[in-house]
Order: C-alpha cells, then sequence, then structure tokens
DNA sequence: ACAGCTTCTTGAAAGCTTTCATTTATGCCT
DNA sequence: AGGCATAAATGAAAGCTTTCAAGAAGCTGT
C-alpha cells in the first residue's frame, strides 16, 4: 500500500510536508497543497491508522463491550453508538462478553493495547469496570457506562429511567384492578434490574399492596429463566393475576409457560414487558411493554464520549432517558374469584390440584 | 503504559530477548526467560498491538461487515464469528454498512489501513466486493463471504443452502393442499433472495402448478416491505391461498397485514417464513419458518479465515450449510371455495368488493 | 536593494515492536 | 585445556506516521 514516503517523492516534497497536508495541521502554500493532493489522490493514498494511533497515542477506535449481540435491545444500542462513531470519524470495535466477568477483563485488557480514543460499555454481571476504567482514562481515554452500572461506578453514564418505567407499568396494572401482582425480575445485582424492582415495589406500596417474597422472582434476562420462573409463579396457590416481566425477552418466555399451562392472556394472566422489543408487537397477544429508546442510548453515550475526547473535561454527565409505556393487548382486567384455572398439573403435586381461593386484599 | 524497553532494563536484558520470550520465537534460558516473565507479571505488560502490527504488517483484528446488527438474523452470524475469533486471539471490528454500496466502500476503505488479518463480509446490495477483496488479498488479509454473494465472487463463502430451504418449505405447503401461492421475495440483486425463489419456482413446477407474476413481490427484507407486499397480495381478486416470506422480518410484516385485515391464521391464509429467528415461536399463530444456521455462519467463516491466515492456500472453499423446515402452526389446508372473505375494503376499489372464485389448477 | 520579519518547508527524532545479522556464551571432544 | 560447533543473546534497522526545531523563502518598509 501506498505510504507518505511515495506520496512525497511524488509531489517532489518533504514527508513533514505531506502530513501537514493531511492533517491540515499547517498551512502549506497552494501550488505544494495542489501537488500532494494529486497524488493522493492518483495512488488513492490513505494514512496508516496504525502508524498514525502509535504516533498519536490514539487511534480513532471505540470500544463498545456488551453482554451478547444476540440479545436483542444491545443491538440497538451498538447501532445508535456506530452512528455517530461513524459520522464522527470514528470506528468500532465490538466484544461481547456474555456477561463473563473474565471474559471482560480480558477485552479490556488486550483493547487497550490499541489505544482507542474511548470505551463504550455495558458492564456484565460483577463487573469491576470502575477499576479498569481508572486505567483508560490515564491513557486519555474516555470510559462511559451504558444501561447498568458497576459498583462505585463514578464516571459518565447512560441509563434509561427503569423505575419511573416500571411504576408506570405497575401503576397502569394496578389500575386495571389486579391485586395480587407478581414479579419476574433480571439479574439483583444488575442496577436496571434493581431499579426496575423498585418501581414495581413504589406503585405497589403507594397502592397499599403487599405481595409476598415468593411473588418476586429473579432469573436471567432471557426467555428461558422467564420461561422457568412464569411457570414457577403459576403453580403457586394464589397465583399472581398479572406478571411483570424484568424485561421482553423474560415475558416472552413468560409467554411460552402460559401457552403451556394452557393458561390464556390476558384473560387469565396479564403479562408486561420491559424494553418494547420490535417482536413485542408481533406475539399473541401482542405484548405491553416499557419502551426504553436503545439507540438513542447508544448515540447519546457516542456523543459523550466524543465531546470527552474532543477535551469536555466537565463533571460526569449522567444522562438518563425517558421511557415510555406502551399499551397492546396483554393486560386486562383480572379473571373472576371463582375462575382460577387449576393450574400446574404436569408438576403433579397434590396441592396444586385443589383449586384456591386467593387471599383477599385491602 | 508500560513497554518493552521498560521490562528489558527490568530483567536486565536486551530488547530483542523480551520480544523472544514474550512471542517464543526463539528459545531462552530459564533463568533470563523467567526474569523476563516476573517483569511482566509486574507490571502487566501487554505488548502494543499497533506497534506489533506496524512491524508485522498485520494485526489481529478481523473487520466485519454486515447490512444491520439491528436486524435480528445478523447477529447470529456475527456472534458466531466473534466466538471463533475470540478463542483463537482475534477481535472483530464491526461495521454496518445498511446495505449502502458507497458506506461499505467507505468502510472497507479505512478498516485496510488498520491491516487486519482477514474481512468477514455479508455483502451489501450491489456490493463490487470483488474488486475490493483482491486489494484486500494483495496485502494478505484473506476475505470470506457468508450468506449472499456479490457479483463475480471467486473467494471463500459461507452461505445456507437457500434454494432447497425453500422448495422443501414451499413443497409443505403445497401437500397442504394450496395451488395458489404467493411469495413475498427479498431484493432481487441478493444471491440468497435469487436462490429462494428459485427453490419456491422449482417446487411449483414440480407440482404442475403455474401462477402468475403478480404472485411474486420482490421488496426489501423487512418488516414494513412485508406488511406493503402483503396488503397488495391480500386484496388481489384470487388472493393467494398461503404465502411464503422471503424471510421472517417479511413474514412478521405479513403478519400484521393479515391482522390488519381481519384475516385469520392459517384459516384464512397460510404464511411461512425463512430464517426461523428465535422469535417466530412467539408470534401469532407461532410462525413456521425455514430455520438456518445463522451461528454456525458465523464460525465457519471464521474458521476458514483463520486458516487462511495460517496459512491453507487451498482452492476456494463454498461451504453451504443446511436449512431445516420448522414446522408450527402458521401453514393450514387451504380455505374452502367459497369461504374467501373480501378483504381491502379500505383500498375500496370496486373490484375487490366482489367475492371471487379462484381459478381452477389442474 | 537590503535588513528584518513572517510564513513555509524540511529533516530528523520518536513512538513500540519484530527480525536479522552479529556477537557472546555454552558444551563437547580430543 | 584448547578449539570448534552449536546455542543463546544482543543491538540496530525497519515499519509509517506526527511533530518540533531549524532552515529557507517570501514579503515589507525604507
Amino acid at each position: 500500500m501506498a505510504n507518505m514516503k511515495q506520496i512525497a517523492k511524488m509531489a517532489g516534497v518533504s514527508l513533514g510536508t505531506v502530513s501537514h497536508v493531511v492533517n491540515g495541521s499547517a498551512t502549506v502554500r497552494e501550488p505544494l497543497r495542489k501537488r500532494v493532493m494529486d497524488a493522493v489522490e492518483r495512488v488513492g493514498y490513505q494514512p496508516s491508522q496504525l502508524a498514525r494511533g502509535l504516533r498519536r497515542d490514539k487511534t480513532n477506535m471505540i470500544g463498545m463491550v456488551i453482554p451478547d449481540v444476540t440479545n436483542p435491545f444491545f443491538p440497538a444500542v451498538v447501532r445508535g453508538a456506530e452512528d455517530i462513531a461513524f459520522a464522527n470519524g470514528y470506528r468500532l470495535m465490538l466484544c461481547n462478553t456474555d456477561n463473563d466477568h473474565a471474559k471482560e477483563i480480558a477485552h479490556l485488557n488486550e483493547l487497550r493495547t490499541y489505544l482507542p480514543s474511548g470505551l463504550i460499555v455495558i458492564p456484565s454481571n460483577f463487573s469491576d469496570l470502575t477499576a479498569q476504567a481508572a486505567s483508560y482514562r490515564k491513557a486519555g481515554a474516555a470510559v462511559v457506562c451504558v444501561d447498568r452500572l458497576p459498583r462505585d461506578w463514578n464516571g459518565d453514564t447512560v441509563t434509561a429511567d427503569n423505575e419511573t418505567g416500571a411504576y408506570e407499568a405497575t401503576s397502569y396494572v394496578l389500575r386495571q384492578g389486579h391485586t395480587r401482582l407478581g414479579m419476574i425480575s433480571g439479574p439483583g445485582n444488575l442496577t436496571n434490574a434493581q431499579n426496575r424492582l423498585k418501581g414495581f415495589k413504589r406503585a405497589l406500596q403507594e397502592s397499599r399492596i403487599h405481595i409476598g417474597p415468593e411473588y418476586v422472582q429473579e432469573t436471567s434476562f432471557d426467555k428461558h429463566g422467564g420461561y422457568t420462573k412464569a411457570l414457577l409463579l403459576l403453580r403457586m396457590i394464589g397465583r399472581p393475576t398479572a406478571i411483570f416481566a424484568g424485561n421482553d425477552m423474560i415475558a416472552f418466555g413468560a409467554l411460552l409457560a402460559f401457552r403451556e399451562l394452557g393458561l390464556k392472556c390476558p384473560e387469565d394472566v396479564s403479562l408486561i414487558g420491559f424494553d418494547d422489543l420490535e417482536l413485542a408487537e408481533m406475539t399473541s397477544p401482542p405484548l405491553s411493554s416499557v419502551s426504553q429508546p436503545g439507540y438513542q442510548m447508544g448515540t447519546a453515550a457516542a456523543q459523550i464520549l466524543i465531546d470527552r475526547v474532543r477535551g469536555d473535561h466537565g463533571p460526569p454527565e449522567h444522562i438518563v432517558l425517558e421511557t415510555a409505556l406502551k399499551i397492546r393487548d396483554s393486560v386486562g382486567v383480572p379473571p373472576a374469584e371463582n375462575s382460577e384455572r387449576v393450574v400446574g398439573a404436569m408438576g403433579a403435586t397434590s396441592e396444586s390440584r385443589t383449586p384456591r381461593r386467593r387471599a383477599s386484599t385491602p
């Protein structure tokens, strides 16, 4: 591939001059400038990002570390980040951590040797990004944290207003007359899951509704977790008449559980999710969900990052994006008292075969 | 960050020796080796990938160029590629092209200056990857093409057996008794769309069923396209009793159209998709679809790539992965002749208000 | 036309590795 | 113990760019 030396020779100027016209780092008189540009055009010269990065102590890469591209919420964030990054001349290096702490560290350690301009991270479970970030910052790279925050995080953040979203969703369900709610929450150590749970509980409290701890189940943010926990919830005596799923994947799993148990949604059980994935409207029934702006989270994160790289040294930014309740058909009124159909025949404990009446609530 | 010079000084050896122990490029006697390793451990030294790449004329990056992460099929491929790449010490640089030829070129041009070991590409519409790839190969990088092939492609490929998959899906629909099928195909210039169409037509031919060209609609591989074209198909006089969607996103769009027209699936119209996205089982009704191993396509591509990088100079590989028909509930028997419900009231041409009987077929 | 000043241009150094030709050390044999 | 062959360690060059100090060229005013 063509290099500067060749361009310099072709244009009959020095290396330094070529560099200056390529980067606009000093004024070069027109005739020279033109000769250089012509040579650049002619051979399609593009500066080596490797050499440039080495010399400048910084490349135009942005490391993007996420749990798993395959999880439909994350690609939206990635895409948002990529669009802003690309438009500003930055490129994304994508790393999946699988929520695995060790893999996260491995990625972060190596990524650094590429001298990226920054890092956009959706932390894994038990991330100690805080320590790593310090070392990146020392090297002049900016780090912004998205969606969920690691322990003791003190840098820029972009999150959704999980608590309010969950609060509103729960309130909505409550307004339909449900009094015995179940929640299938995401991993307890993830701040987004925590905040959704908080919002859920706050809504309950305000309505003076009390539910036992067994009505709140914790699991991973995926279909399988949702399926398992929904099964568990629905086989309880005095099963919930409505379930709030910590995210849509969990909700999808719950839907599968409903189907398996022959429970109709929303006639027998209501369900509400979080994320409002593109496919939430496709399910049966169309899933009501809290919409969360993944794409914007990505763009916002990239924008902050780029501002930092360009010299913004202000105090940490904490962008909190609004959520919106998307009402579809998966939440209805609670079934009449005596209509609670028996369920859980497959697990077949003698208890669960006996119809129960639900505990009355104030 | 620590560099080799520091390690050399700490261990009391020369630069070259440090390099040799770090890379195992020459035998170093134990005492020295140990001193070097200790120093490396102590400061957590990691070689600069930038300097290394510059010197070696090659980095451990693999450029991954895809149309759009946001499109649920692609992340699976990305993930497969990332897993194999990571396990072999390679990292992925992700680029979205939006099927935009110009963006693809821009990415490809810049990516090259990072001296990646290779490129995994799902070409955009009208890609002329073939030309670009030549220049990558000249620089010693391998290029493998996934899912769809650009014009005149002569390199390694990993694709699904689109034609057979489509053939089997269509045959299955035919066996249910349908004789008037519609197809909503993907972009005509994409080889995967072409092959699916081919399979569809072959099945029809073998069953001696002839359909007019208006029953084959072409659109982009997304929900909106599916929605629009399904609407169009369903408002035809003698509407198809079953629709084969070029991919699941199109099928999802079609489902939306069914819903809007008040058509029940599969009672009024049958539908079958392609891809078998994770969410196909969640739709209403659960979507029958041709399953295509996205993850494996990614792993296979990465594996070939890595083999090439390691010196495999054999003739181009053309891996074709099998598809599998996933039968769920969206295909049923065709509705009885006289039950064709009127539809398309919204567009409201006088014709479409009149019930028609379908053209008889042999 | 020349001093003095400004504006351009230049060449070399530096950034961190790898690699190769050399030098130095080790071990074996007589 | 000395000589030789082999193995190990070294130092410098190269890879491509940016940047800085220094030199060259241009301009202004008298």
